[in-house]
Formats: C-alpha cells, sequence, structure tokens
DNA sequence: TAAGAATATAGTAATTATAATTTATTTGCT
DNA sequence: AGCAAATAAATTATAATTACTATATTCTTA
C-alpha cells in the first residue's frame, strides 16, 4: 500500500511520536501522496483527490489538518505561486534554505532553480538593517523556453 | 478633498480614459488612500475603512473592483505577506522591478529593501533556463532589529 | 449645457479556501 | 486483547473575495 521508503517513513513516525502524535492510515497516505507527486506543488485539494483513491474515505478536513501538522514538523513548506491558493512541496534535509521558483506569466509553469546564490545579498541584508535571515522566498515571473519559442 | 498631486490624478484620468473606464470619486479616494498610506501594505478591508472617511458611502466591494482595476493598470501590485490575505503597494515608475521585503519572524513587522542587487542572479537564471525574467518577488523572514535585542 | 448611452456603485448574496466543533472511531501502549 | 488518549469524518462556521442586480453617475455629443 506505501510507496515511502522504510526510512521516510520511519522518521516520520518517529517525529510525530516525538510531539505526542499517532501515525494514521491517513497521514501515512497524505505523506505519501506529497512524495508521489512530488514537483507537482498541489493544493490541499488536489492532495485530497490524489489520496482519495487510496483512501476512499478520508475527509478533506482531515487533508487541511495534516498539511498543518507536517508544516508545523517542517516536512513540508507552503508555497504561494499566485493562482490564489496555497500549494504544498516536500523540504528536503539537506536544503539549507528553500530553491526559487521561476513562474511562466504565459503558460504558468512553475520550474524549481536548484542552487541557492543569495549568500551575498543576505549578508548585505544583515549588515544594513541588522535583520538575523532566517529563511527566503523567491520568484522570477517571465517567459519560459518554450512559451519563447512561439 | 483631494490629497493627489494634479499630475498623479490627470495621470490616472488619462489611463482609466484610454481603457474605456471613467474616473469616479470613489476611485478617486481609494488612490488617493493607497499613496496616503504608502509603506503600510494595506489590504482590501484597511483601505476600505481608511477610504470610508473621505466617502462613507462607499462599499467593499467597489474597494476589492478597483484594486483589481489599479493591478490591471500596473498602478499597484499585490502582496503577499504570509498573514492569509492579500496587500498592495504603490508601484513606483522609477523602479524597474519591485524592491524586496524584510518580514520578522516575531512581531510581523515588514520592512522594505530598497535596491534590486538581483541582477546578476537574474542572468544566470536566464542563460541556464533560457528563462526570460520579467519580475521577481524576493521576501526574508528573520529577525528585525528591535526583536534581536530582546 | 442637457440628454442619453455606457459604465459604476451600493448592497447583498454567493463562493471558495480554510478552520473549528462534535461525536464516533482508531491507534499505540500494556 | 483492552483501554485511554488522540484522531477522523462530517458538518458547521468563518474570512476573504467575487458575482449579481437595481439604481445612480460619468462622459460625450448634440
Amino acid at each position: 500500500m506505501s510507496n515511502l521508503s522504510p526510512e521516510t517513513i520511519e522518521s516520520l513516525k518517529e517525529t510525530l511520536k516525538q510531539e505526542g502524535y499517532k501515525l494514521t492510515p491517513q497521514r501515512r497516505a497524505i505523506l505519501n501522496g506529497i512524495i508521489k507527486s512530488e514537483g507537482s506543488h498541489l493544493t490541499a485539494e488536489e492532495l485530497y483527490d490524489l489520496v482519495k483513491s487510496d483512501c476512499p474515505e478520508i475527509g478533506l478536513a482531515t487533508v487541511y489538518r495534516t498539511i498543518q501538522l507536517l508544516e508545523e514538523m517542517n516536512v513540508i513548506r507552503k508555497l504561494d505561486l499566485d493562482d490564489g491558493c496555497s500549494r504544498y512541496e516536500l523540504i528536503h534535509e539537506d536544503e539549507n534554505h528553500q530553491h526559487h521558483h521561476l513562474i511562466c506569466n504565459r503558460c504558468g509553469k512553475v520550474l524549481e532553480v536548484q542552487g541557492d546564490l543569495l549568500d551575498e545579498l543576505e549578508t548585505i541584508v544583515e549588515r544594513k538593517y541588522n535583520f538575523k535571515v532566517e529563511d527566503h522566498s523567491l520568484k522570477f515571473y517571465g517567459v519560459c523556453d518554450k512559451c519563447l519559442d512561439k
């Protein structure tokens, strides 16, 4: 039933336990759905539809609650991709900061930019504004390669 | 009644006319409110409250409609400052790209960072992903100077 | 400058995303 | 296996935003 690697599910179970939460089939299915759909930045509703195939009686409210939980536990992160609803993506342990997103103004496609490349700017901000940077969010809007070809 | 400089109001009138729209007292008052409140990043509701002092019979729906209009006309820009609602700020003609925002994770204060400083990164993105950058949005999350002192 | 056509407004109802509540069920420990 | 605590489903509630409708206003042009 589960597409999760044993390590992932074990580490989730561990984290849940540490906070006093339980591992339910619904939570497992939701995390599973997020992992399966990597790169698609699903909304709660879309995730709900996806998870229903594994877990037909699941409620939308459960999806919202679980998303909140996973967000608090730093397993997933909320994205605002300017289409009016919240989207989510997995956080990888090896990324120290969130990666960037390219949003095509023509077709709406979202690409991910690997690599941070903001260290210098962060240093400037920290010095100039005396602001301790903990994370950032950077989106570029423009025209993707496919739309440029037309 | 109006705090708008004659140029501002004239240019608005002009732009509206070009698109077949009319200049109403409500629209004038709303733009006026946005100009008066520069730097506060108001929501539609907050703007509504502000504008009601000039224009007591105004309806909230009118504020929403006008905001949409001003956004389409590139007079204002929508911001997502992660507090669950949309906020707006004036676009200055002399800024070629949107400036950045610092958001304090402790007190929620929002600061503006002047200067773009992203040219280099944009060039990298354009080359590597063949993506024509038109605009960007950059937010830093962290701890502001006041909260650092505590 | 008055009248008419087009557009805008106020007020309200409708939507959409998300959160809270309540009752029944399930999980993890023993 | 059995129990207490936590969770789920289902429903209701709320908050932000949008759509609708009847009336009023703006801009134009005669």
